[in-house]
RNA sequence: GGCGGCAUAGCCAAGUGGUAAGGCAGAGGUCUGCAAAACCUUUAUCCCCAGUUCAAAUCUGGGUGUCGCCUCCA
C-alpha cells in the first residue's frame, strides 16, 4: 500500500513500525460548537484509511482527541455563563451524534480528551525545559525555536524566512517571534491548573504530542490532520516531540485537502459553513461520507447542494443494485455453474481486485467507488431469474464488503413488511381486475408512507425512500 | 513578500508517457396500463503557448486564472 507522506511529498510504501500493526493519531476537533462539513472531511477520509488497514488485516490502533480547553472553549462559556466543561461535554456529545450519522462511530476508538493529560503535559514541559529547549517567562512557558534544528521540515519553511514574516504575534516575552507557548498563565478567572511555573494551562500543540505519545508511544506510524494543521501545528507537535525523545514522532504525514464554498475554504471564520447537523435535516449523513470519498482525499472538494444531491442519487444507484441482487437471492433456484456463470464470476473478482488497487493507491477513494459502480451495472445487466445462487450470493457479498469498508450502504429496511406486501398483492389485484385507480392510489399511499413500489418485468419491487 | 496546491465534458470526479474511468444531469430507445427502476445508444482531445519524444491530459520551460498556508482553523 502506497500512501502521499507529507514529509517527503512523495507517495510511500506503507511500512508498519510492527508488523500488521498500525499506530495512527488524527488531530480531532475543538469541542466549541457543531462541527462543520470541512471538519468532517478528515474524520470520514481517515476513518475510511482506519477500516482499509483492517480490510486488509491490520491491527489498528485509532486516535481522534479532543482539544476540551481552549481560548474558544473558555469565550463560549463566559458568554453562556458555564464552565469550559460544561461546554466541553455537551460539544463531545454533540460530535458523537454527527459522528454516529457519518458512520465513523467505532468502539475501539480512541478519544482522549486534553484536560485529562494535564499531569503529563506538565511534566513534558518540564523535560523540555530540562533539557534547555523550553523556557518560562513569567509563568508562561515558550518553546525556543533555535534549538531545533530542523524546523520546517513538515511544511518546506526555513526559520529565517519565518521570522522576516512576523505575522505571528510579536510578544516581548519570546525569544525568537517564532516560538510558540507550551504553558499559558491563566489570566483570573480562567480555568486553571497548578504547575511549577503557577496557574496556567497547557498550550495547544503540546496535547497532542502528549496524547499521541502516552496512547500510542515516542513514534507512531501514522499522523493525519487537515492541510491547514501542517503549519503551525503539527510542525510545532513535531518539533517539541522529536526534541523531547530524540527519535522520529510520525513515519507518515497525512493531509487532507480543504472542502469549498464557491471557491472559498469552508470555514468558522469566513462564516461560510453548513454544520453536519444542519445538513441532516434535508439529507442522510451518509450521503455526505459518500460525497467525501466520491473525491480524492488530497483533492480540493466544493461544496454545493446540487453536488450533494448528485451525491445522493449516486448512492442510491448503489442501494437500488443491492436491492436487485437481494431480490433476484430471494426467488433464486438454480444450483449449478456453467461456464458463463464462471466467467461472471471472474469479472466480479476483478472489480473487487480494482478496488483493492484504487485504495492501495493512496487511498483512492474515487477510483474504488467507480469499481463498486461497475459491480452494480454488471449485475443490473447480467443477472436474472436464472443465474445461479452462487455468483448471486458472491457477488452480494463482494458489494457489502467494498462498501462496508468505505462505510457506505449500511442502511437496513426495517420491517412493517408484511403490510407492505400485503397492499402490493392488493394493488395486483386491482391491476388484475384494471382498476387502475384503486392501484394507483395504494401506490401513491404507500408513496407518502416512503415506500417506492416498481413494477419489473420479475415482479413488483419496493423499497424506503 | 515567502512557501505550496489546483486548472479534465452542462455539473461532480478518476487518470501522471501510448490516442480520455465512474457518477449526476440531458437526448433517443427497450420494458410498462401509467410511472419508477433497470438496460442499450449518445455527450470532452484534457486553461494557453513553446519544447522534449515515434507518442503527452500526463515530462520541461514560460504564461494566465484560481485557491491555500504563513494568525485561530479540519
Amino acid at each position: 500500500m502506497k500512501l502521499y507522506n507529507t514529509l517527503t511529498r512523495k507517495k510511500e510504501k506503507f511500512i508498519p513500525i510492527e508488523d500488521k500493526k498500525v499506530k495512527m493519531y488524527v488531530c480531532g476537533p475543538t469541542v466549541y460548537d457543531y462541527i462543520h462539513v470541512g471538519n468532517a472531511r478528515p474524520m470520514v477520509t481517515f476513518d475510511a484509511l482506519r477500516r482499509y488497514f483492517i480490510y486488509r488485516g491490520y491491527d489498528v490502533k485509532y486516535v481522534v482527541n479532543f482539544t476540551d480547553i481552549d481560548d474558544k472553549i473558555i469565550e463560549k462559556a463566559q458568554k453562556e455563563g458555564l464552565t469550559y466543561k460544561e461546554i466541553a461535554e455537551r460539544y463531545i456529545a454533540e460530535f458523537k451524534k454527527d459522528a454516529e450519522g457519518l458512520g465513523l462511530y467505532d468502539e475501539k476508538t480512541w478519544h482522549p480528551r486534553a484536560t485529562d493529560y494535564v499531569d503529563e503535559i506538565i511534566e513534558f514541559v518540564d523535560d523540555l525545559i530540562e533539557k534547555q529547549a523550553a523556557y518560562n517567562v513569567d509563568g508562561n512557558v515558550y518553546f525556543d525555536i533555535s534549538k531545533c534544528e530542523d524546523y520546517g521540515k513538515l511544511s518546506k519553511r526555513n526559520i529565517d524566512e519565518l521570522m522576516d514574516g512576523a505575522r505571528v504575534e510579536i510578544s516581548e516575552e519570546k525569544k525568537n517571534p517564532i516560538d510558540f507557548v507550551l504553558w499559558k498563565k491563566s489570566k483570573a478567572g480562567e480555568p486553571s491548573w497548578d504547575s511549577p511555573w503557577g496557574g496556567g494551562r497547557p498550550g495547544w500543540h503540546i496535547e497532542c504530542s502528549v496524547m499521541a505519545r502516552e496512547l500510542l508511544g515516542d513514534t507512531i506510524d501514522i499522523h493525519a490532520g487537515g492541510e491547514d494543521l501542517q503549519f503551525p501545528h503539527h510542525e510545532n507537535e513535531i518539533a517539541q516531540s522529536e526534541t523531547l525523545s530524540g527519535e522520529t514522532f510520525a513515519n507518515y504525514w497525512l493531509h487532507n485537502s480543504m472542502i469549498y464554498v464557491d471557491d472559498r475554504k469552508m470555514s468558522k471564520s469566513e462564516g461560510n459553513f453548513f454544520t453536519v447537523r444542519d445538513i441532516e435535516k434535508v439529507f442522510d449523513l451518509e450521503v455526505i461520507r459518500f460525497f467525501i470519498l466520491s473525491s480524492h482525499y488530497r483533492s480540493p472538494l466544493n461544496f454545493s447542494k446540487d453536488s450533494i444531491a448528485q451525491a445522493e442519487r449516486g448512492l442510491e444507484r448503489l442501494y437500488n443494485g443491492k436491492k436487485n441482487l437481494e431480490y433476484l437471492l430471494d426467488r433464486a433456484t438454480k444450483q449449478e455453474m456453467e461456464s458463463t456463470d464462471e466467467e461472471s464470476l471472474k469479472r466480479v473478482e476483478g472489480y473487487k481486485q480494482a478496488f483493492i488497487e484504487s485504495m492501495d493507491d493512496d487511498l483512492n477513494t474515487a477510483d474504488g467507488i467507480a469499481s463498486i459502480f461497475d459491480i452494480v451495472r454488471y449485475s443490473n445487466s447480467n443477472f436474472g431469474e436464472k443465474t445461479p445462487k452462487k455468483l448471486l450470493q458472491y457477488t452480494y457479498d463482494i458489494l457489502l464488503e467494498l462498501t462496508g469498508v468505505l462505510g457506505i450502504l449500511s442502511k437496513e429496511d426495517e420491517i412493517l413488511e408484511d403490510e407492505i406486501l400485503k397492499l402490493i398483492e392488493e394493488r395486483a389485484d386491482a391491476r388484475a381486475n384494471r382498476d387502475y385507480e384503486l392501484a394507483d392510489r395504494i401506490r401513491d399511499d404507500l408513496y407518502k408512507r416512503g415506500i417506492a413500489l416498481e413494477d419489473t418485468q420479475d415482479g413488483v419491487k419496493w423499497k424506503r425512500i
